[in-house]
DNA sequence: GCAACTAGTTTCATCTAGTGAAAAGAGTAG
DNA sequence: CTACTCTTTTCACTAGATGAAACTAGTTGC
């Protein structure tokens, strides 16, 4: 009586954890793929095996899968097609020039379900620095990114200490897409101790003003 | 009696094509989902909520599908990790003077199954030009890129009228990986008629200029 | 050389979970 | 209101997915 009437594809569905987990490890043996997805290596060979003969996954010659050219295509495919692709190539340009200006790492997130997902970045060139949390997901209800997601004060920077990780603090502001709704936010995260204050002030502004200029890139982009 | 003992997820497959269906068309409804791969409207929708569900599709208001976060998320890992997109960024310049250099377009091309693929390109700016074949495969036996990946004569370009279409001429070099093996070809495509005598015996050359200094840049590049 | 591992592959009886025709909704015209 | 198209839900049936176990191949130790 949990789910009354859900019907989805149990085997689609591991196919797909199979598929994801073997393109994140980067290059996964059969053992392993099944250790992360917690399935037999009968059933899981199964799915690597189909995910190989689509194309999806290719078998190097120790055994190990990674990534194939079906899934390259599409990958290729989908970054220069989709309007969310778009959209990190629209950001990249600001999020360097925020980068430049700043001296910190900066984000791009979108929402994904019920999270908040970095989908790029222009790390800063600092020693001390935010780095590698691109492809991580954070919630939505305790964070900044979140806030700026899922709220809807457009025109408004939020600063403040990352509730994700201690000694991180972010300047966060929403990207409204062509129709105003909000569709990504911009984000500078950057060791406390150094955005106090004056910089985190700075880095509010900064990040509000590029998330501005993101959001006016973006109406003139729409297809038809 | 087809195939003895074949053993591959169905299910899982056709959840596959359809996500290929979707994002190689960008966006499709149910039923022009439903109608490329040949399903029944009741089981695309169940493989499409799945693919939803997972995020690897996202469904727009009019109920349209495409691609989601999470195969963006990893369209994103797969072309900074795997092996075969460090081969397409490694190839980018190489390709980028090529068509600088004649003129004409270029392409990399691998191995996919029995195919050759199309993988990137640097596309020449001339009005007349060859251009669209990323993402396109083609058989093996019967092109110059086919024998220059399935051939073992690495130093030597094949320069050829293209068989798969008429007014196509190509300049072929293989390209090999760190262990010596043939990885890739470089092609360099154009119309027959500006590729004549001197100018294809040029292009030939500078493809197989090309294609080696590849594969010397690819020998600095093998992780652990 | 053999025993004791470990990792990958194949087999096959069991029964769940995927299937798709049909019916029901939800718009949109005419 | 009727007729159309597109999407969603239902449900009886059984094809197809499942995974334990047997088997094979490769490695290590003694």
């Amino acid at each position: 009586m949990s789910e009354p009437t859900l019907h989805v594809a149990r085997s689609a569905e591991r196919a797909l954890n199979l598929l994801d987990a073997v393109v994140s490890a980067g290059a996964l043996s059969l053992g392993e793929a099944a250790k992360i997805v917690d399935l037999p290596t009968s059933t899981a060979l199964r799915h690597l095996k189909t995910l190989e003969l689509n194309g999806y996954l290719t078998r190097a010659a120790g055994g190990t899968f990674s990534v194939g050219p079906t899934f390259l295509r599409l990958a290729v495919a989908s970054l220069e097609a989709s309007p969310m692709a778009r959209l990190i190539l629209a950001a990249q340009p600001h999020l360097n020039a925020l980068t430049e200006a700043t001296g910190e790492s900066s984000y791009l997130a979108v929402l994904e379900h019920d999270h908040a997902l970095y989908l790029a970045t222009a790390e800063s060139t600092r020693a001390i620095r935010h780095a590698g949390w691109v492809g991580r997901t954070v919630p939505l209800d305790t964070t900044a990114v979140g806030a700026a997601l899922a709220g809807q004060k457009p025109g408004q920077a939020h600063c403040v200490i990352s509730a994700v990780e201690p000694d991180v603090s972010a300047a966060v502001a929403a990207v409204s897409g062509p129709d105003g709704t909000i569709v990504a936010a911009l984000s500078l995260l950057g060791p406390s101790q150094r955005l106090t204050g004056k910089a985190m002030k700075a880095a509010g502004a900064a990040v509000l003003q590029a998330a501005g200029a993101l959001s006016i890139d973006l109406v003139g982009e729409q297809p038809a």
